[in-house]
Parts: C-alpha cells; sequence; structure tokens
DNA sequence: GTCTTTTATTAGACCAATTCTAAATCTTTG
DNA sequence: CAAAGATTTAGAATTGGTCTAATAAAAGAC
C-alpha cells in the first residue's frame, strides 16, 4: 500500500494540501528533499506554503508513515516505504538512490560482544558505490 | 596511533589553534559537534573562532584524518577513528554513541541480486537500541 | 635579521534549511 | 448560522555552516 492509500486507510483529513503532498509521495521508491516535494506539490497546487510542507511532512513522520533519511547529501530526504524493512545504496557519482531488501537482518548481525549491553532495535545501512553508468566514465 | 599523533608524523602545520583542536579530537572514540569541538577548544584557547574550527575541521576531513559522521541526531559530527573501520551504535534512550568494530564486511553482505550492477565500496550502518541504563527505567 | 611571500586566523556578513508566530481560513458540530 | 477546533499561511526568527576581506603569523630568500 502506498502512502496515499494508508492515510486513506487511517481516515486522516485530507486537506487540498494534504492530498497533494501525499500524492507527491505515493510511490513505491522515493526520496525526495522537503524542497523537491515542495516543487513538485508546486505543480499541482501553486500557492502551497513551505510551512505546510514541513507541516505535513512533520505530522506524517510522528505518525509513522514516512521515514526520515539522513546523510545522504546534506539534505534530509523523506522515504514513503515504511512498509517494507529496507536500506539504500547510493551511487557515488551522480547521487542516484536506490533501495535494496537484503536477506540478512543486519541488527542481529552484530555480535553480542559488540553489543555492549545494548538491546539493539534496528540497523540502518547506507551502501555507496558506483552504479553501472558511473563506471564507465 | 591518536589524531594529533598522525598529525605530527604528517608534520601538518601546527598553530596552537590547529593544536588545540587536534588535542580535543584526539581520543579514541569521540563524536564530537563543530559546536562541542568549539566549546572544549574555547577552554584551553578563549579567543579560538568558529571560523577556524570548521576551517580546520574540514581541512581534516578533507586529508582523510577525521570522518564525518551524518545521520546520529540532526547535527554533523566528526570521528578521528580513520584508522580502525567500524560503525556506531546509539541508544535512542540517551544518544550515547558507541564505536562498534564488527567481524563481518557489511559492504560484502549486500547480496549480489540486491547490487543493481553497482560496484559497492562501503557500507556504513547505524545500529540503534537502548543501552544497560535506559533499559532500566 | 629584514624583506617578501605564503599561510592561518578572525569578526562579522551572509546563506540555506528549517521552525516559529500569530493571523487568516477552513471544517465540523451544536 | 455561530462557535470551536483544526489547518494553512506569510513572513520573521533561528540555526548550522560558509564566505569575505583584513590582519597576523610563520617560512624562505638573501
Amino acid at each position: 500500500m502506498v502512502l496515499i492509500e494508508r492515510l486513506r486507510a487511517r481516515q486522516w483529513r485530507l486537506s487540498a494540501q494534504r492530498r497533494v503532498i501525499a500524492e507527491v509521495l505515493s510511490g513505491p521508491s522515493l526520496h525526495l528533499t522537503a524542497e523537491e516535494v515542495t516543487q513538485r506539490a508546486r505543480a499541482a497546487l501553486p500557492e502551497i506554503s513551505v510551512a505546510t510542507v514541513y507541516n505535513t511532512l512533520n505530522e506524517l513522520v510522528g505518525m509513522g508513515e514516512l521515514r526520515e533519511i539522513d546523510g545522504i547529501g546534506r539534505l534530509r530526504r523523506y522515504d514513503p516505504n515504511t512498509v517494507q524493512p529496507h536500506h539504500h545504496l547510493v551511487c557515488v557519482g551522480c547521487d542516484r538512490i536506490l533501495d535494496v531488501f537484503p536477506e540478512e537482518d543486519f541488527a542481529g548481525a552484530l555480535e553480542p560482544s559488540e553489543r555492549h549491553g545494548f538491546e539493539v532495535h534496528r540497523a540502518d545501512v547506507l551502501f555507496s558505490g558506483r552504479c553501472p553508468g558511473c563506471r564507465e566514465g
């Protein structure tokens, strides 16, 4: 289920602004910045303000319907795939971002001796390398 | 070898300011923000300016003597352990950050079918959970 | 040593991303 | 419809970080 469907299922109040933002973020593999969300939302609703975009993004994050991704470039990105656990693979050449769905549970892969008594909940992995296109040049 | 020793070994020009910053960052497991580096540096050299701190941090990063860590909280952190590859384990309760040195090479652990033709160079892993202290409360 | 050149430091202006504020506008409910 | 509540808004404010242009310090040449 894609973001906008999940929001409808939850019966979240969908104003025109929220709907447009949710539609922009409805897709299987998106990693947009707030700026990019604003631009795309404005294509459908030119009057929408950045404050609304930030308000909405933060609400969705709080609801668990959007995941904040830091550490890819310097801008925060928003990932609407909160359904399937996954990591990210970034090309150092062109900054393309792909989702990866590893078999292995990396959180569990941390040896007990390295856990320092923590109860380890999750592991977020950022893979980086060169994509096929950037390997040639 | 700790940061300041490596800089001496490289014969990097050590002004009073650079020395103080390098000393602040000399330790086995540090993950300071620019702000924290400035505060600690000012304990030894109160006149030091934030511009110098940022200049120096960026130079050290460029030299490969300091690693930028994004994605832990919202502030960039600087990690002087560029010698041993490692990942980070963060407590969601108290934000404590620990280094972990896993046996496994996570970059290699990404299945070929999930590589999308990339040449995968590295994997940065951020483990999160609750530390022994925060598990009780 | 002094002159010259290079390098480092600085205050403060600047910038970009994000949050805050307080007013205005919708929605819902009685 | 009126009142209460939620949402949106422009623009101000804040924050983390960079840039600029001037000053200071160090290194090299003689």
